[in-house]
DNA sequence: GAGTGGTCTAGACCACTAC
DNA sequence: TAGTGGTCTAGACCACTCC
């Protein structure tokens, strides 16, 4: 066995062990501790992380990640907070931007719409546990929904009544701005209950702008979502595009037969 | 941007539009090359390779990575020869052990069988294009399929036509030993034609006698699946632990909603 | 036997976080 | 300011593959 993946296996013990958000030993400990290189106690550390039982942050150490299992299936409501919930994590919701573009010809598909067609777009940012953990890129038809931009903004949770600039990016407004959930919204303004029609997921390279986004650097793999949900009555109502950390989430997809 | 990302990304680039299976320069030419540490030539392979477009071979070298998109849906037959073929690769079985044994609990649970009921077991390895790609312990209800593991014996690959000795292991036996597809023996001999009842998918980190079945070394991630299939009446024939190797394949889930 | 990737050492500078 | 992880150098030995 090899220093450093025997020394991983030590730590992946004590690792289970422990509290999730807690210490793991820096790399100059474990240099001291057992008279290895600087670069052997990374290499162990490093293969923690790919194993997803420990989250690195540069200048503050290496800490017991929290793992999620999101669970995506029929018969889960397709709500961000409601899974995160189940999985037993705290969930978060945050409005990067919300705009009305022209349907791109796989929005349209989905939504059963001609492409260029007006669709509400509301960009999200999605916590766990006060930890960066999703992106997502829902649309809508602008017809149905043309002031869903105002109900989000009005059932946020900036404390002066005011709403939010979050327009232009993540740094400004956004740092504790809670905007109501989605599914919430969608449930009590438009009385529409959201079911999944379809989904995909897989996972990719992360393009550089999300990666900032999710607070990752250099060029990480995530879960891809693709996820359409249409209203009790069959008709599409909401398409979107997700990327998920995968140090957060570790994504159970069940595909159940129509019986 | 940091050396070695920088040199990933223009390796990238030559990669993505070389043949699968071609060469990539080696740590020691990407030395010479660009006048860097080998530790950094070695960062960007090993950057690739987790990106899945390389695969690394110790003593041999870095060779672009042939992909494949193994794609779980609804309507996608639950046959390992068909799902590679229709992704575009060259799908080989290899029938690895049988054995009657007693269903665990999750096994009687999916078969809708009491526990401890026999069940047949079948272990194979699945190859892509010649490369080791996946391992699958398959169960069946012993009373219906008794002779599940002649049939599939009688139709394997050996020429001689006598019955390959592949109950022992893979390194003796099993060299070029086709099996017969399971799907097919099941529609054929069987008269029935499986198709899924659920599937679970997720990634985890191999077991290490699953690891060294599938050629790879350490502890690698890889995707974990759960398939169970019914007849076409709806009783339960096969539930099925599938370990697939994530260098060979992009798994794609795709949930369908009973409409 | 020549070349490959896997591991390891003993240093170094840097960007970043937390206090 | 002290400590963290991120990157990088210039060596070394090894196990392995291919010929």
């Amino acid at each position: 066995m090899t220093t450093y993946l025997a020394l991983a296996d030590s730590l992946e013990v004590d690792v289970r062990k422990a509290v999730p958000g807690s210490r793991v030993p820096s790399e100059h400990e474990l240099v001291d501790l057992h008279g290895i290189s600087r670069l052997t106690a990374r290499a162990a550390l490093q293969e923690l992380e790919r194993r997803h039982l420990v989250r690195r942050v540069r200048g503050a150490g290496t800490f017991v990640a929290r793992r999620i299992e999101y669970r995506i299936a029929a018969d889960t409501p397709p709500s961000w907070s409601e899974t995160v919930r189940r999985a037993g994590g705290v969930p978060r919701n945050e409005l990067l931007a919300t705009e009305v573009v022209a349907a791109d010809g796989e929005v349209a598909d989905a939504l059963g719409l001609a492409p260029g067609a007006p669709v509400v777009r509301v960009d999200r940012r999605g916590w766990v546990d006060g930890e960066q953990a999703g992106i997502s890129s829902s649309h809508f038809p602008a017809d149905r929904f043309t002031d869903l931009p105002a109900q989000l903004v009005a059932g946020d949770g900036c404390a002066d009544g005011t709403t939010c600039d979050t327009s232009n990016g993540i740094e400004t407004s956004s740092r504790h701005a809670d905007s109501a959930s989605l599914y919430t919204t969608l449930v009590e303004h438009y009385r529409v209950s959201p079911r999944r029609a379809w989904s995909t997921a897989e996972l990719d390279v992360l393009a550089p702008e999300a990666a900032s986004l999710l607070g990752l650097s250099g060029r990480p793999l995530a879960w891809w979502l693709l996820s359409c949900n249409h209203d009790g009555e069959g008709r599409p109502i909401e398409f979107a595009r997700s990327w998920l950390r995968t140090d957060v989430f570790k994504v159970v997809f069940r595909l159940e037969a129509a019986s």
